[in-house]
DNA sequence: GTCTATATCGGGATAGAC
DNA sequence: GTCTATCCCGATATAGAC
């Protein structure tokens, strides 16, 4: 059992490598990020990584643990409150925005572990990260009994929140970049906050209860007579 | 210049390996990709990569224009139809979606891209990538004239087009393992048909114009299977 | 817990014969 | 155009002194 004064030298050098380790893992991945370059970047030694996470492999999922811990534990609290399920959708949105803007090192990663498709992540860490899914699913659930939400395919509706979200956070440098070489003159004309709000009510109209008569009822159009449900309805 | 025989070779041995490079950086991302590997793959030589490439970075930078050049055609078509706004803007989407399911390899890569944020792109490469986006704006500057579309930020339609159909397509790996883990039991519920129609209707409630009675119903033209009217459909 | 020094391997890339 | 052999560097990881 460490000292008390040590445990706390420990403690700051760890914390000092996973803040420095996301920061490279967001920039260049797993695979381009190199312990040599977390190590400077934390001013700590190189060796101190594998003293504290065995290795480079055990640190990174160290940090994806606690990222998608954390950002289960507030998605879950957004599913526990008392609102009602269309007001906890556009809740569930703003925290996986609020989170992917506090954290610009989320949505890279995010995005490299599914083109990665799971291939270094254990068990533990595909649970904790499947725990979102399922506080969105909680909240379907919810509204399908009130009936302040129509029944959709709680993958699909899941897909349509939190593809945007990591999308349009991930992709502000790629845009910065095509705004440099003057391909795209209006970078900046989209904000996070029009943009959350579009997405919002995007999700809010497509998970609207089918009211039988109040809606315009949108554009598209086909023989209805060929409709037949299917597993993905709608969304 | 090369004899007509050696020029074949160089041909095929060429092809070889970018085919065997798409499919590695594919998996493992441009640092994660060994070009020990590739060239095993391709059944060639190593310092063939060098010959025909000059280097890793620019053998990688070939597979990216032939990738998004192919991309910006199809779209570029799809603009320059004949058809409404509110049509193209689905053809739209069924072209990335018939793209990405041809090409596996595309949606991985286009995640990882964006979660590099360009930093290794050249002008050139940017310049074919927004070329998809252009052609979205071009359809959406119909609409607008047509008045069969709601004026819309153009960056925010896209954004709502594409990352769904890259993040649906490169999410299926991670949610199979999931699956594999028993943490979502219905990982295979959702298949692409439904999701694109569903994606389809949302954007064109979205974008439908705010008149609220005569649109000329934005049919989407069938291929006869490819439409599927859908209840509500609003999304 | 922290450091220095080093082992060990695989990476990208090239020279030069054919 | 293709192959062999090799360079050289940077990578992860470890041993062992303090």
């Amino acid at each position: 059992m460490p000292t008390r004064r040590s445990r706390r030298r420990a403690d700051s050098t760890r914390d000092a490598l996973l803040a420095a380790a996301t920061d490279e893992f967001a920039l260049h991945g797993f695979a381009g990020a190199s312990v040599d370059t977390i190590a400077r970047r934390a001013r700590v030694n190189k060796a101190m990584i594998y003293y504290h996470f065995k290795s480079k492999q055990r640190l990174y999922l160290e940090i994806l643990r606690g990222i998608f811990s954390s950002i289960g534990d507030r998605t879950a609290e957004v599913a526990a409150s008392s609102a009602s399920a269309p007001e906890k959708i556009a809740e569930f949105a703003r925290t996986m925005n609020r989170e992917a803007e506090a954290r610009p090192y989320l949505p890279p990663i995010m995005m490299r572990e599914i083109a990665e498709g799971a291939r270094r992540l254990d068990a533990e860490t595909l649970r904790l990260m499947s725990r979102l899914f399922f506080n969105l699913r909680a909240i379907l659930d919810q509204g399908a009994r009130e009936g302040t939400l129509r029944r959709a395919n709680p993958l699909l509706t899941y897909l349509s929140l939190i593809s945007p979200v990591f999308f349009f956070r991930a992709s502000l440098p790629i845009r910065a970049a095509m705004g440099r070489h003057n391909l795209v003159e209006d970078v900046k004309t989209l904000d996070s906050e029009v943009f959350l709000d579009h997405l919002i009510a995007n999700l809010q109209h497509a998970l609207a209860p089918e009211a039988p008569s109040a809606l315009p009822a949108p554009s598209v159009r086909g023989s209805q007579a060929s409709r037949k449900p299917r597993s993905g309805d709608p969304a």
